[in-house]
DNA sequence: TTTTAATATGATCTCGTTTCCAGATAGAAT
DNA sequence: ATTCTATCTGGAAACGAGATCATATTAAAA
């Protein structure tokens, strides 16, 4: 038979009609028969003709594609972070292609330039860890492909995002720890120049200061993994007064915290409280089960997509960014005590 | 300045020559004076000008781009799959677009007209559980798109295939049960029509016979989630002569068992050893720590890549298919006795 | 001086589709 | 009979890049 997918050519050819005619045909367009109309639409449905998404791209300039960048797709949260945004774009027509950073940014620059070859009509992103300077996403901008960030966003670049609500997150988690009767709480932070890191510390800080709980800084260390969680915890515990509670700025390092407390021989909550975020499986399976931030990853992925696919209709780049916040909620287990 | 991104043509009014001269300035033709050439990458460089992929897919009739099927993203198994996609897709010049099922036939054949519509150079697919007839799949490979299937592949459709070892893995997996002194193993399977099922099932009764250990049928039972779990697990407890292990289908089967096992009081390994399949998170950080088999998702990611990669680059269709098959290992936790 | 060859560039077509601009044919109105 | 209008269809250009073919200019060889 033919080479390749059927063409609108292939069926013009067989029918011994013009392509522009086959083409209207097919999007019944007014001005055709309907004698040919139905010509056309049995054979394009017998020889399965598929209109070329390629050749509508370049006709039209829209590739109804959009772009994700995230770290690692191997984590809970962005995994169901990308569920949300796979199914806001399946209904409004855009198919999704994926792009890991692995937390680098030279990384995540490669990906940048392959998004603007590929020409996707906008792009969600969550920035790597390492990433300080923002000159690849304003060059998106700059190409007028609307940009919406997600969960990593940064405070220099005036932008879209949709963020969880870390600042009240933190701050409901050590209330509690504070209510529930801990005193001195330890805070296993991520790097500062991430304003989620920011936030959660903010959120740390607020609740120890309103309720007038001294923050013992050497509490405060930078430890955002499951592994960097098992090497540096020891140290916490070793302390000649050591922490009564924990609050990690993720859930793996949560894990990880628990896993060597359990090992030191110590109870949680009993001797130890402790408080994650992210509410993965993890936190659900784990014994005890962790007191954590329900931090919604769906949601996330769905507002995002939602607010890029406005954009991307809108046409417009000259928009007033903005910033939708999903809410946390803590969910009490039995790391923590109940008061 | 210009609308939309830079083209060729926009180098090449600028500088007063044709487009095919700049188009051979930028790929180092022999036939382009220095001069020119120079000429044209400094402007192609001080105006960021990125080659159009749409243009060129539809040129060469190749889109570089990979199509991905799979049930859910949120999967550690899937998740670690698509990152091992991912990587080799990367460093072989192809773009991934991804697409979930959501276990669903309907959508997944709809997924299938997507791909075609994209007009992606090759798919890579884990089937939905609901999916039993193959003909969405089989137009694919009479376009010409080359097909390979990960982890849920069937035996009726005749292609190249990634699986991991289920039959040896479930056979060593209870194997290790009896040896350790379990008598009466239940095992929590998946529906039959899956071939990962079967043979996980297979490899649980040829142990059993191996070992002369009879099989009670009312411990065999269909139950494949968390929640399914949550279910029937009680029902297997209060039997009148109980299980004295599980060997559950996968994961999070397994930590649904886990989790009722304990609310009866129940002590893991003592009263009852659990198995699962799959080395995901839940299986190290659960209490106890899960006896399981992994999986090696990221393997199984990079296998199938690589051998789609080679397909479409052969470019010829009529192959023999082959089944490649990803070795599983036993990791001995705390949920089994060691012997 | 004329032929030959090397060098550098432009014009045109193609990929698949849409869309604007023409046309052809028919019937209705003048 | 002629003009007009409605109905249907075809041709060509365009989207961006690349490959083939053609051609102009200059330099080297005969």
């Amino acid at each position: 038979m033919r080479s390749g997918q059927v063409t609108i050519k292939d069926i013009a050819k067989e029918l011994g009609i013009s392509a522009s005619t086959v083409s209207r045909a097919l999007k019944d367009h007014p001005d055709i028969s309907s004698k040919t109309k139905i010509a056309v639409n049995e054979l394009a449905k017998k020889w399965h003709y598929k209109p070329n998404a390629v050749a509508l791209s370049l006709r039209h300039s829209k590739t109804n594609v959009i772009g994700v960048i995230i770290p690692e797709i191997v984590h809970h949260f962005f995994s169901s972070v990308i569920s949300g945004i796979e199914e806001i774009a399946h209904k409004a027509g855009y198919n999704v292609m994926i792009f890991q950073s692995n937390e680098s940014y030279q990384r995540e620059m490669d990906n940048v330039q392959a998004l603007l070859s590929s020409r996707v009509d906008g792009v969600l992103v969550s920035m790597s860890k390492e990433t300080k300077d923002y000159s690849h996403f304003r060059e998106l901008r700059d190409n007028g492909i609307p940009i919406v960030f997600f969960d990593r966003v940064c405070n220099d670049l005036s932008s879209d995002n949709v963020i969880v609500d870390d600042f009240a997150g933190a701050f409901a988690a050590v209330e509690h720890l504070i209510e529930s009767g801990c005193k001195r709480i330890a805070h296993l932070s991520a790097p500062q120049h991430m304003l989620l890191a920011q936030n959660r510390q903010k959120g740390y800080r607020q609740a120890m200061l309103k309720h007038k709980v001294a923050i013992d800084e050497s509490l405060v260390i930078k430890c955002d993994s499951f592994d960097e969680a098992i090497i540096k915890t020891p140290d916490l515990l070793n302390m000649p007064e050591p922490p009564d509670a924990i609050f990690a700025v993720n859930e793996m390092t949560a894990a990880g915290a628990l896993s060597v407390i359990k090992k030191f021989g110590l109870k949680v909550p009993d001797d130890i409280s402790i408080v994650g975020f992210t509410d993965g499986i993890v936190s659900r399976v784990s014994d005890p089960s962790l007191t954590t931030l329900e931090q919604h990853g769906l949601e996330v992925g769905l507002k995002a997509a939602e607010l890029l696919v406005d954009r991307i209709t809108e046409g417009n780049m000259d928009y007033e960014p903005i910033t939708k916040v999903v809410k946390t909620n803590l969910i009490v287990r039995e790391s923590t005590r109940r008061i």
